[in-house]
DNA sequence: TGAGATTCTCAAAGCGCTTTGGATAATGCA
DNA sequence: TGCATTATCCAAAGCGCTTTGAGAATCTCA
């Protein structure tokens, strides 16, 4: 049934019923209960396409998912950030499309997804350093929200980001407070912002205690389980092993894990090892005393305030824009302990402190 | 630039340049050559809003994600589906509608996004044992796909599913065969269709070997790294603990690696583990001989699947239904060895071969 | 060369909604 | 009661595309 049909059936002009329907305040509130409860009744629900149209607004947010040919694999913080972005779209009546492309077409998907007028706005995933649809996405026009930063574009634009260099600072402290001074870092895919910016905090650390940064003890790459176990095999293979390591996701900390177990060496007690968490629902960090020390960031959340801060500048007149930087709070838990030579030397009552589980935010 | 001012700006009329860009016969090799080209020089795209409205097609597929309010959380291998389904999606000009809803809002949105008109086919993700969704978007009139089946629904409609019920009775062969009689079996969520077929496979085999389906060896639940580790620890802490535990996904097999890790138990050796491997990007049970003996099928070739199938069903007239079962094929991988009191039982040569990697099929 | 067939092009009518500008009915105030 | 407001409602004009039905142009072949 069409607006014409469903007005005609309740004696009602197209008009009036599309502004019962839509809230607007040239229509009483008997007519538009009226109209609301005859719709309902009779089945009737406005077609978006011809809305669509008619409004100029596609009430669509577009999102990307690049795939490259080598890697062939799935971000597995997509599914989470989705979710929670997913939900405050359902909440504002917007829908989200989601358009699989081979990564060397995203550009050319951002462009199509614009010009074709399918979507209102759009988020740009996984930032490189220097990304470049930062710029495009300007350039059409099209309202956008990254997240994530990147550290070589200027010009403002609207992001929400964890404290990456924060965190990961914190984190290596931590390890060099328990007196850990061979710390390793197995980072996510070079290039990517988030990554830079792990970096520099674990290398800013380092250098505050007047430590080189080993090239041998740093690792880039996608952040598989095997790429976890590998790294982590590698580094405690060689000759100069670290009595820590620093891992960006919780998935290649099961690959760690899984090296350790196979060499035989005690997780948290003769390698340490602090993960970054995404808070991923399937895979959480918890307990009384979660097994990773961790910090941690919950990517459905940030899911949910790009969705917000994006649905702003939609709809809001003024041309502001918008950040959100989270901070990721340090969890001390099970796989963290004393560097092993250290184990004496360290106050028996700090060491049990530095065990207990806490908050050092 | 709209169709109008583009036509008028190349010399054409709005028709013509209609019918070449959407490939009618009617309209010369030439003029479809210069019309291409200028739409590229001049940056002019159709606008879908409007094409939409008047074609009254979508050009679009539609997921639902639904949320519980309990679980809260995203199935993992939803990513790599719709990675899957998107590629297909993508390559025939169809978009992807994702919406995010509350689980017990879930055939609301199925029954909006039919009436909205805003897509022209959905997909059924994780049917339970009788799926009420089914029915639904028969009523609707709405072209869908099953990613699974469900059993007690009766009727023909699309689907593609793995042969869960004869995976998991090979996999329950496999590890009674290697002389395994107490087998735990760590399942997905009660009430899922695939569950259930997966607990049937296992009885099965059981059955045929004469043995009762211990109750205290089956359990349900959400796969998460953590279920796995609860329920393998509660297993093993029993009195009457297994000797191999057969595990529904991946994630989970995690956590029972954990929890065989932090009671001392060898893998494989103490105690043997079967998963099932839905090849997800990573998460790869890979590697010249795979860490875990597996049943294998990838969830993004099932994905793939679903959208091919769908879309013909859309475009095609013929009113067929179309199915896909694919079968998993066994891997061995080093997660499995002869049951701990046959040891010294099994013919030396047998045990070997049934170590050695090798697809069973 | 011209009739018929073929190829190409076009004007105009939707698709189903929103929204403007104006008409009508109801209400308030003197 | 009469006039000015105000609260409702409506007709009609788009939104930008597709597609029908038909006309103009070109080609084919006797």
């Amino acid at each position: 049934m069409n607006l014409k049909e469903f007005s005609h059936r309740i004696g009602l002009s197209p008009t009036t019923v599309s502004r019962a329907l839509n809230g607007y305040p040239e229509v009483s509130e008997r007519t538009r209960r009226k109209v609301l409860e005859s719709a309902e009744r009779l089945g009737y629900t406005p077609n978006s396409r011809a809305a669509r149209l008619a409004t100029g607004r596609a009430m669509t947010i577009g999102h990307i998912l690049p795939l490259s040919k080598e890697h062939e694999m799935v971000n597995p913080i997509f599914s989470d950030f989705i979710a929670g972005a997913g939900e405050q779209y359902s909440k504002s009546g917007y829908d989200l499309s989601l358009s699989v492309v081979q990564d060397e077409d995203e550009a050319e998907a951002y462009r199509d997804l614009a010009t074709r007028g399918v979507v209102d706005g759009a988020v740009i995933h996984g930032p490189k350093v220097e990304d470049p649809r930062i710029r495009l996405l300007g350039e059409l026009g099209l309202p956008f929200v990254v997240h994530g930063r990147s550290s070589r574009v200027q010009g403002e634009y609207n992001w929400v980001d964890v404290n990456n260099r924060r965190a990961f600072s914190r984190a290596t402290e931590f390890l060099l407070d328990l007196g850990h001074r061979r710390i390793g870092l197995i980072n996510g895919l070079d290039g990517m912002d988030f990554a830079t910016r792990r970096l520099n905090g674990y290398g800013d650390a380092l250098a505050a205690h007047g430590i080189d940064r080993d090239p041998e003890l740093v690792f880039s790459g996608e952040m598989t389980e095997n790429y976890g176990f590998a790294t982590t095999m590698q580094m405690l293979g060689s000759r100069n092993p670290p009595t820590a390591i620093l891992i960006s996701s919780i998935i290649p900390a099961m690959g760690a894990r899984r090296a350790l177990h196979d060499l035989g060496i005690g997780l948290g007690d003769e390698v340490s090892v602090v993960i970054h968490d995404d808070d991923l629902s399937y895979f959480r960090n918890e307990g009384d005393i979660p097994i990773f020390t961790a910090t941690r960031s919950s990517v459905r959340e940030a899911g949910r305030l790009c969705a917000d801060i994006l649905l702003d500048t939609i709809r809001g007149a003024r041309d502001e824009r918008r950040h959100v930087l989270l901070e990721a709070d340090l969890t001390v838990g099970q796989s963290t302990g004393p560097a092993p030579a250290m184990r004496h030397l360290i106050d028996r009552d700090r060491a049990e402190a530095l065990r207990r589980p806490q908050a050092l935010t």
